[in-house]
DNA sequence: TATACGGTATTTGTACGACAAATAAAAGCA
DNA sequence: TGCTTTTATTTGTCGTACAAATACCGTATA
């Protein structure tokens, strides 16, 4: 009923791995009730202790919930930590159907921009040098192959870079859903024609207004950033989000 | 060492909740080492089991760290899942120093305002009911006593239901934030002389921008809402936050 | 002296078994 | 039928034992 996928070790961080993807995936249904410890143990060849500390997890992301003598069951969407980084790396891959897609990218375009804004007003030296040289790293392939494909890892840094430069501390929680949603950008990137050199330069710009304390041009550089990637993503993000770009 | 306060119950929920507090009140600095499980437990008085389902809790909401042959030590603001809900619950009262109200209200004049304005375009008939309803509540006390205090409760409620029918499933996570924002504000709200008169008269826009499905006035609206309770708190918020109402 | 190696002690991680507590479902009863 | 009691199931807690990782220290060697 319930067995790893070939080739994985047994063990706590694969079996917590596999359910959390069971239920994000939606394979695990809202209120299904999952076994009972003991049989559920002996399904992984594992022993109550391992698989309830498994279980404590998921709880703690709200993804199920835990009665006595009614088990384990599968809490709805609405219950989840979507923003827990851990969740969102045990769940790569998959909460990117198109309705996760499109709640995320909505999210950016609401916070990225803003997040730019103040970066331009806050950010210390340090800041600055880190998200000069993400952009850098960006773009390096370029120099060699016109047609390059910009570095991945370079692009969620560089976004990392800005949401951590504006200073807030809720902000900063929003790093990882960020990175999962690039990920996918990239996923799908393989199939679509992209024009690297455009988005390239909306990241270039966005250097440049944090850099000379703009956030006026900040804010509309991010927004330039990511209507680009929206429409890499072939997405159709309601033109409801109020931003100056807009107009 | 680490004694519960007076007349609490030694169980696993009052542990947590106390822990939770020493490390996000500060009490329990970064990189301070807790006690090791087994006399972790004694001080406590309960079983290493229980201590470690407590410690797991924390691990999970990103506060301690543990190594073999290390210990627990807590881990850095930065690491600390801000917006999970259950974290939110534990630490009501504590997380409302100014560095933290500060982020938090910025953090809602970036959400609320665009959330509003989608809900003006999203909400169904369901959700236009409950926001009714919410504010309807809020003033009533107001009906009989032309100074009365608005329904905290109310507000809060108000609030949730208008990121709830936005419909993105990322922003519902914001809702326990919120609820935290708006305590401290109702407890700040008995020593400051506020004019309820006026917040409530912004709220009314809000719920008749979005029942007229008018996102750009649903949106100024509550950035009207969200300044009042600035002022009321008397923060200083950077003046960055781009938003229409600003100019 | 400095470095590499190896043993030891400490601390968390995993396992097992037993019982407690909660509660849903069934049985008994007026 | 409607209420109470019993029973069975499931999670919660406890105690013990051992495994695994690793910081620490002592020793040998270049």
């Amino acid at each position: 009923m319930f067995v790893l996928p070939e080739g994985l070790l047994v063990n706590k961080r694969n079996i917590t791995e596999y359910l959390v993807r069971q239920i994000v995936s939606g394979k695990l249904k809202h209120n299904t009730v999952l076994p009972n410890e003991i049989s559920f143990a002996a399904q992984f060849g594992v022993s109550r202790t391992m698989i309830r500390d498994v279980l404590k997890s998921l709880e703690g992301k709200g993804l199920i919930e835990r009665k006595t003598n009614v088990g384990t069951r599968v809490r709805s969407i609405h219950s989840w930590n979507l923003l827990d980084q851990e969740l969102l790396d045990w769940s790569r891959g998959i909460l990117t159907q198109s309705r996760f897609l499109l709640s995320l990218m909505e999210l950016r375009l609401i916070i990225e921009p803003q997040a730019a804004a103040l970066a331009a007003v806050r950010a210390n030296d340090e800041d600055l040098l880190k998200i000069r040289g993400d952009y850098a790293r960006m773009g390096a392939d370029m120099e060699k192959d016109e047609n390059a494909p910009l570095d991945t890892e370079a692009d969620i840094d560089f976004h990392k870079s800005v949401i951590k430069a504006c200073g807030n501390l809720f902000l900063s929680q929003f790093g990882g859903a960020i990175q999962g949603a690039l990920h996918h950008t990239i996923y799908l990137s393989n199939k679509v024609q992209i024009d690297h050199k455009a988005s390239l330069g909306c990241h270039r710009r966005v250097v440049d207004a944090i850099e000379n304390r703009d956030p006026q041009k900040a804010y509309s550089a991010m927004c330039c950033v990511l209507n680009n990637a929206i429409k890499d993503l072939n997405l159709k993000i309601s033109g409801v989000i109020i931003s100056e770009f807009d107009s």
